[in-house]
DNA sequence: AGTATATGTTATAGTTTTATAACATGTCAA
DNA sequence: TTGACATGTTATAAAACTATAACATATACT
């Protein structure tokens, strides 16, 4: 796979709000399938089933089977190249956009 | 609109490749509508446009008129709001995983 | 005023994504 | 090995999103 076509699966992996409180339970700590599943009272088994599968063929989860158990860990490289592609490293935002604002008035 | 709603729409914009290609655009300085419109000569202009709708209202573009031209710049923040949701301040995203991964190895 | 330029809005067909159901495999413990 | 548990796969209807066309407004210049 090209590495343009992983970057749209991290982007539209990131675009379900699901998706994303899957990657919030697993910040600070690993968990299993079934954990995931049963803090979506409302969402069907296989609807989180697929949600973690899209966020692992994104590279965003990466999993290590364990018997019955299969823990899911959260890879946070592809969001600090996110960070990466947008922010100028060398100043903060606040001030990038009062740069560019004056750059602007002073045409 | 309710801050929840709001990042909503900021993973929504960054989910599609044009617009982040937009927002590559801008990164180092303000582009006119009709800038981004003629880098885009594969796509029709009024797509353009609501792309451009789409970033604007996720807050990740902000603009300025000056008579007939519309100056559109990057605003940076709601990506940084990214990664602090997700990056560990206090350690780097390779040892971070390396953690979790004796914590789990661990059990 | 009249014309060209630059931008903005609304409706819709085509495409993609999400949630669910039905079905299936692999592991553990008695 | 039998039953219960934990997870995985495939198909499909409903919902959301993208690209386009048709229509519309605002500004500058002669």
């Amino acid at each position: 796979m090209s590495s343009a076509k992983k970057g749209d699966l991290v982007f539209k992996a990131l675009a379900d709000r699901r998706r994303r409180e899957i990657l919030d339970l697993l910040k600070d700590e690993p968990k299993t399938t079934g954990d995931i599943c049963a803090k979506f009272k409302k969402l069907d088994r296989c609807t989180v089933m697929q949600h973690v599968g899209v966020l692992e063929r994104a590279g965003l989860i990466f999993s290590k089977k364990v018997g019955r158990f299969r823990w899911n860990y959260l890879n946070a490289v592809p969001i600090r190249e996110i960070y990466d592609r947008w922010i100028n490293k060398y100043a903060s935002p606040s001030v990038e956009i009062l740069t560019k604002l004056k750059h602007d008035l002073e045409k």
